[in-house]
DNA sequence: TCCTTATTGAAAAATATTTTCAATAAGGAT
DNA sequence: ATCCTTATTGAAAATATTTTTCAATAAGGA
């Protein structure tokens, strides 16, 4: 199911501007601020305003169509959400965000801090960082 | 060692401002923007400035004594963070945030995402959310 | 008690986000 | 294809948030 019949489904549409967010969250390969998403739609000559990116990241976050990464200092990096449980992975150095599959089994863990808290668990954020391939190599040369 | 040791050893000074926001967190239950930390301060009578509590916010973030608890739409919330290595968990309902101790093992987790990425994994990032057992309750008797 | 300087608060500046509203254009219906 | 409904847009204004500047203050070591 592509973009178009996603949102037309639930009676919403694909109009210019969320192509053009859509296409450069596709090109992207870090975490884009809705600032950083907007520059790039108008450096590809597609105008639009900021407005427009605003609500639609936040409508694409509740969709579960985007997701947001966490920084150490801000948390305003939108990525596009492939569908299904996933996480991300960051680059500590060049931002490059990769997404993996939630293959993680936390249950265990989860059934010990329930047990311990009291609490009800049923939703949990998990997101790793670290040195990507190529900033390893240039780590490397630099030492 | 107590906050007046900690900061001192660093050259930092244990200040009017910042104990009195060390006081407000340390009577939260739940994590607190920094509006609301300069809030609940001028509420017990401690005349300090909102500039202060960002500095501040900022500075023992740093210094790993105050962490930042994500949330859905905002990740501005601040708790206090004993020391050594643990996450948080959230209360959906009423926002009740609960540090628990990190004995979580995610290294097969981490080797395996290692493997599959290329990357280096030095960090990560684990959060729960649910329902405490006073919100459990109230949806009980609700149903 | 003195002295150095980290820290403060007020104000201004810079940023970021949300709201409002008339105009537009998506897309289902005809 | 064309019409019609209404979701969506962009501009502007309103709000909110965060940072910077700088003179005055007060921590805390000597």
């Amino acid at each position: 199911m592509d973009w178009q019949e996603k949102l037309n489904q639930k009676g919403l549409r694909l109009t210019h501007p969320r192509r053009a967010i859509i296409s450069v969250l596709e090109r992207a390969d870090t975490s884009l601020s809705p600032q950083a998403i907007h520059q790039r739609s108008l450096d590809a000559n597609e105008e639009i305003g900021l407005v427009s990116v605003y609500r639609t990241l936040e409508l694409f976050t509740e969709l579960g169509l985007v997701r947001r990464v966490h920084g150490h200092s801000e948390c305003q990096g939108y990525v596009l959400a492939s569908p299904g449980h996933h996480h991300h992975l960051v680059c500590h150095s060049c931002d490059a965000t990769v997404e993996f599959s939630g293959v993680e089994d936390l249950s265990s863990l989860i059934t010990h801090i329930e047990e311990e808290t009291g609490f009800t668990i049923n939703e949990h954020l998990l997101q790793f960082s670290g040195l990507c391939p190529d900033c390893q190599r240039k780590t490397d040369i630099r030492d």
